[in-house]
RNA sequence: GGAAGCUUAGCUCAGUUGGUUUAGAGCGCUUGCCUUACAAGCAAGAGGUCACUGGUUCGACCCCAGUAGUUUCCACCA
């Protein structure tokens, strides 16, 4: 059957994906082998696949895949996150979009929509990743608001307020006007933005004129009738009509005039007294703040210390409210160009200033949060930040790349309460029942509420209709904390097999960005319920760039269709290009490129195999010598790149244990190994030569097979006749040996010699279909002859011969310390040889100039370790002796 | 405003307790090849004041201090 000279992986990768699932390889169920678990950063569920995904989910498969082949239990768990905010405002649009009002709908109504939603979009993304070949164990997959997961969140909330960790207060909150919910401050993003600093008169009521004493220090400011007022700078002009206040600090002396004096809010006309407060930065515009306790989180602060009154100017869309008392219905941006104008008309804005200053958005909607003052559940922080960090400092989590165990002590340290409620509707309900006559109790159900309420009212005729239930859902972290429990059904049934044997999971991997919404929430919950962390290591990758450095992101349309890529260079190129992207944990500078060198890989791959399965094999016929070397030097580099891969996987460093391979693959085992073995057109291959390269190329494809999982599978079945069962997805890993130095370090010296043939017939432009002889010098036979046949079959060599002389009207070339000829029939250019020759001479002198230098230094050789010295000895008789040799060499060719 | 990281070839990065490194890889580049597995290929080659300055040491890409550039995280300065 004639192969293609391309591998195409469109026929070949699904054909295996579905052989894998039928043979449910990627299903595990807990035996007595050593368990290796990973539980899936769970995507969004109506989210499609991005490359932040594509990097993450294949180092996962990578290392699952291994673990499989080391004979552990795999245990991959995916699942979907019901992403509350961004799942809901999903819904939101698209019934927006057929005419439908969120606040038409009942809550009932809005969730049919929004699991109709769900089930049609739900999963896609997990559909994708089989494309990418994601060995997840797929009869486990999980959802953050199934039954168990759902049951897991509401006994934790319930245990949790029970132990008086969960709490309910009015607190200024960070208030998306859009989503409109509560977020928690990991939610909210700032924003530098180039605004303007507004500065503004306030009057001085009823103006007695004291206090203009004459203190040159003091800054007063008087319109043209002489009225005196006060300057206050603002970005945020609009908020005005919630002023309750005008605040100095009492050390300000440009200020003092001003103690005890009441001002006028411009435009809104309300009194409001001049209080002190140290908190206020005298350096900062005039001095003068102005003091808007309700919308602002730190005049909130001061509003509490000095009684003041808080008015809401904002209704929660941030539109202006009827509290304000004007402009009432406007958003926010059109209140404050209308204000400038009414400020400017009345004579009542002083100047503007250019102004840079950060402005909070939500994560989410993409709008500038608004500060509130609402009433929401809080989770206590303190114990359960205490317990998370004892087991990251202690080292029983490791952390890769380790620099974020800093910030990851950092945020634990300066940790706030948890604002755990949401005004949304899709999520995990609160389960708290508000109680007819006020007060309310927490249960995991109505019947249990019901007993309670009883039980606290003593009124033993309240139905279950008399409770309302708390009308706000949780934040979808506090589901997705319990992920490496829940999924085992461990907060459920703490003592279930699956639970005890399956947690710890081994690794987690994920993006920094969510080490303090995710990471840092899970090993609590760990501990918390546990009393043991979720995982052993985490891996944070980096985050994917375009090849400018720019974040993918959907706006600026610079991050390629995961799909797309897969379709054109297949799923191994694509693993390929994800992984040569990803060196630390730094930033991924993405590039098509890459996948590209991925399908070339494949290619290269699959050409070897055709090379491979073209050959007649012969039984009769006896190994060649050059052959037999081959086999014998490879079988040890083999062993040698074996060992270095499983050192750097085992240090999470995938990127340096895939281009390890690569370079096996290709340039030992294509450019050296087969060429070598392979024999000419129309001759067979011996049986020796044969087996040991099938076996040679089956151990390549299982050390390649995590990283590249479909031509390998592919390859293990056409290399090979195989019983049904045996592939290599579950094919074990061979066991490093201990290495040959010598044979490698033999081989090396070969290779040096081959590349100067090739280098001197580059050089003196010999074609390689013309023969040539090589003369070794080698006075005391010491040279080895091992790879003599391979020199000759590489290089087109005809014919060795070793001789005491250097020969006459001949190329040479050095290596190490041993003369290479290739003589000539025309005349040779002395000058230019000897110029070759010199040019090694000035190197090789003063390299033992650099050598003897040391060695020479009596502190260096008493001070650095014997065999620090012993190794530039023998470096300093090493060039001696070539320079010896070079010398006669030039001595020769006058 | 605080904290941490980074700076090595045209690009992206290795360099693992300071001495086999007058520094390595992949890609890219240059030159020569349609050599019967592969032009998505083969062979050869060029390319670096290891950001800068100083210090420690017999010896520094590596340790220390400072400078510059850069990235990220945290923070309530209107």
């Amino acid at each position: 059957m004639e192969i293609s000279s391309r591998y195409n992986p469109s026929e070949i990768e699904g054909k295996w994906y579905e052989h894998w699932m039928e043979k449910k390889y990627f299903h595990s169920t807990p035996d007595e082998r050593e368990p290796y678990t990973i539980v899936i950063p769970p995507p969004n569920v109506t989210g499609v696949l991005h490359m932040g995904h594509m990097m993450n989910n294949t180092i996962q498969d990578i290392l699952i895949r291994r673990a499989r082949m080391q004979g552990k239990n795999a245990c991959w768990v995916p699942g979907t996150d019901h992403a509350s905010i961004a799942t809901e405002a999903k819904v939101v649009n698209k019934l927006a979009q057929q005419g439908i009002k969120k606040t038409d709908l009942s809550r009932d109504e809005f969730l049919k929509h929004a699991w109709d939603w769900t089930h049609e979009h739900g999963g896609i993304i997990l559909k994708q990743l089989r494309k990418l070949g994601c060995s997840c164990d797929w009869e486990r997959t999980s959802f953050t608001m199934d039954e168990i997961r759902s049951k897991s969140v509401i006994r934790v909330f319930c245990d949790l307020y029970n132990k008086g960790l969960i709490y309910r207060g009015v607190r200024m909150v960070n208030w998306d006007p859009k989503a409109l919910t509560a977020l928690s401050d990991e939610e909210v993003v700032f924003k530098e933005e180039h605004s303007k600093l507004y500065y503004l008169r306030y009057y001085v009521y009823d103006d007695d004129l004291k206090g203009a004493n004459g203190d040159e220090n003091e800054v007063i400011h008087t319109d043209s009738q002489g009225r005196r007022y006060a300057v206050v700078a603002t970005t945020r002009p609009e908020t005005i009509m919630g002023d309750t206040a005008m605040c100095i600090n009492p050390n300000d002396k440009k200020n003092q005039w001003l103690r005890g004096k009441k001002v006028v809010v411009p435009l809104v006309g309300r009194v409001v007294p001049v209080i002190e407060d140290e908190y206020v930065d005298i350096e900062f515009g005039t001095g003068c703040l102005k003091v808007t306790p309700a919308h602002d989180v730190n005049d909130y602060m001061l509003g509490e210390k000095h009684n003041l009154q808080s008015i809401n100017i904002f209704n929660d869309d941030a539109t202006i409210s009827e509290a304000a008392g004007m402009y009432v219905g406007m958003t926010r941006e059109d209140v404050r160009k209308q204000i400038i104008i009414d400020l400017q008309a009345a004579n009542l804005l002083e100047k503007v200033e250019d102004y840079n200053n950060k402005v909070g958005y939500s994560e989410r909607t993409n709008v500038p949060i608004e500060p509130k003052l609402s009433m929401q559940w809080f989770l206590k922080m303190e114990h359960l930040a205490k317990i998370a960090l004892e087991p990251v400092e202690k080292g029983e989590i490791k952390f890769f790349p380790p620099k974020y165990v800093n910030l990851y002590r950092h945020w634990l340290e300066n940790i706030k309460d948890w604002c755990i409620s949401r005004q949304l509707w899709w999520g995990h309900q609160i389960p708290a029942y508000y109680l007819p006559e006020g007060g309310f109790v927490v249960a995991e159900n109505t019947e249990e509420a019901l007993r309670l309420a009883k039980e606290k009212t003593k009124n033993d005729n309240l139905t279950i209709n008399d409770l309302r239930q708390d009308s706000d859902c949780l934040d979808t972290w506090f589901s997705s904390w319990l992920w490496p429990m829940s999924l085992f059904n461990g907060i459920l049934e703490p003592d279930n097999a699956e639970f005890k044997y399956y947690y710890p999971t081994n690794d987690l991997i994920t993006a920094p960005d969510i080490i303090f919404f995710w990471v840092a929430r899970m090993i609590m919950a760990g501990e918390e319920y546990k009393g043991q962390m979720p995982f052993r290591n985490v891996y944070f990758t980096g985050i994917v760039r375009d090849k400018l450095g720019r974040k993918m992101s959907k706006s600026l349309g610079n991050s390629p269709d995961p799909i797309e890529l897969i379709e054109k260079y297949g799923a191994d190129g694509v693993r390929m290009g994800m992984l040569l992207t990803a060196p630390a944990g730094n930033d991924l500078p993405f590039d098509d490129a890459l996948c590209e060198q991925g399908r070339n890989f494949c290619n290269k791959i699959w050409n070897a195999l055709r090379l491979v399965k073209g050959w007649n094999v012969d039984d009769k016929q006896p190994q060649p010598n050059a052959a037999k070397a081959a086999v014998k030097w490879f079988d040890e580099r083999f062993n040698q790149v074996l060992t270095e891969t499983n050192d750097n996987i085992d240090k999470y460093r995938l990127s340096d244990a895939l281009m390890s391979i690569y370079k096996l693959i290709w340039d030992d085992f294509c450019s050296w190994y087969l060429e070598m073995v392979k024999t000419p057109m129309g001759q067979s291959t011996d049986k020796a030569t044969f087996d040991a390269t099938i076996t040679f190329f089956e151990n390549l494809m299982k050390l390649l097979h995590p990283f590249m999982p479909f031509i390998t599978e592919e390859i293990w079945h056409f290399i090979n006749e195989r019983k049904d069962g045996d592939d290599i997805i579950i094919a074990q890993q061979n066991k490093a040996k201990n290495v040959d130095r010598h044979i490698l370090d033999s081989f090396a010296f070969t290779q040096d010699v081959i590349n100067s043939i090739r280098k001197t017939r580059a050089e003196k432009n010999i074609s390689n279909k013309e023969a040539v002889t090589l003369v070794v010098v080698d006075k005391d036979g010491s040279v080895s002859r091992e790879f003599d046949d391979v020199i000759k079959k590489l290089c087109n060599v005809s014919e060795i011969s070793y001789v005491n002389e250097s020969p006459k009207n001949a190329f040479g070339f050095l290596v190490r310390t041993t003369e290479f000829f290739i003589p000539m029939s025309e005349k040779v250019d002395k000058t230019a040889e000897r110029k070759k020759l010199e040019d090694e001479l000035n190197y090789a002198r003063n390299f033992l100039k650099g050598v003897e230098a040391k060695l020479s230094n009596d502190k260096f050789v008493n001070g650095a370790p014997a065999a620090i010295v012993e190794k530039e000895r023998k470096k300093k008789a090493d060039a001696e002796a070539k320079i010896v040799v070079l010398e006669a060499q030039l001595k020769s060719l006058e």
